[in-house]
DNA sequence: CCGAATCCCTGTCGATACTG
DNA sequence: CAGTATCGACAGGGATTCGG
């Protein structure tokens, strides 16, 4: 691999100030209950965990969609599973869903304006693991060769 | 290609831009076999989602910890999740590990360049679900009030 | 003090079949 | 076309115990 250029050259205000709001948050957290399920930030990263939401997210992004054509972008998804992530995104106001009262009937899922909010910090992610890859898979095979060697 | 006359008064073209990016993203995963598992923003992702996963990170954010301190900063988490997710972490490059041979044995975790560099989407991230916090709940409200009136 | 191995319970997801 | 219901498989993760 390539030397690292962008590793050397460090810690940018930006690292610290993200730092410094970290730090912030972690003290309201770790101040009451610690109860997890209060921290806003959990639902949230628990939904983006969950295997489909980001998916459906990005797809909803780049138009507003009926259900089988997200099944159709998303081949992998099954019926159920993207009944209930949509579903829940409807239920966080992230989408919104409009039924059509056609012969066959027909519903469109849209982006709120929140949703679309949550847009430029999940492109931001989106950003950084592209941007990351060559390094993580780089540590990754450094790190299986690593304890191969120490068996 | 957007004529998304669309809810926003709020169009930014950061918006524009996020999707812009978003859609080329999509493109690129879903010419191939669209297998989840290549994706580098899946595995960052599931990791994020993971429970334990960000609050570590946002530990030693703060600064370097031992073992024993990041169980007491996160009273919650057990020994076997924390050695596990450390690993993970460690794993993808994200933190290092350095073993001092006192003559009880320590070990000081702390976060690599690369960890670093996650602050900054991942900080982004947290501030929009505070942000959005009020906006989400007031959605849940309105969504179940909604689905008790229809049953 | 640090971490690996075992047991087991729980939630999550997929496949299938059925309604409006 | 859009959504629901039920079942079974599987993995995440908590408690505990043993090893360095």
């Amino acid at each position: 691999m390539t030397g690292l250029p962008s590793d050397n050259h460090l810690p940018d205000n930006q690292v610290a100030a993200a730092r410094a709001r970290l730090a912030a948050c972690f003290d309201v957290w770790s101040a009451g209950d610690f109860d997890l399920s209060l921290c806003p930030v959990r639902g949230v990263l628990d939904h983006l965990g969950d295997k489909w939401t980001t998916l459906i997210v990005i797809v909803l992004a780049l138009r507003p969609h009926r259900f089988s054509e997200i099944r159709r972008a998303i081949p992998d998804i099954s019926k159920r599973m993207l009944t209930q992530t949509l579903r829940d995104l409807e239920r966080d106001g992230l989408i919104a869903r409009r039924v059509f009262p056609t012969k066959p009937p027909s519903v469109e899922y849209s982006l709120t304006a929140l949703g679309q909010s949550l847009l430029e910090p999940l492109t931001a992610l989106v950003t950084w693991a592209e941007a990351s890859r060559p390094a993580i898979e780089a540590a990754r095979t450094a790190f299986e060769t690593a304890e191969a060697a120490v068996p």
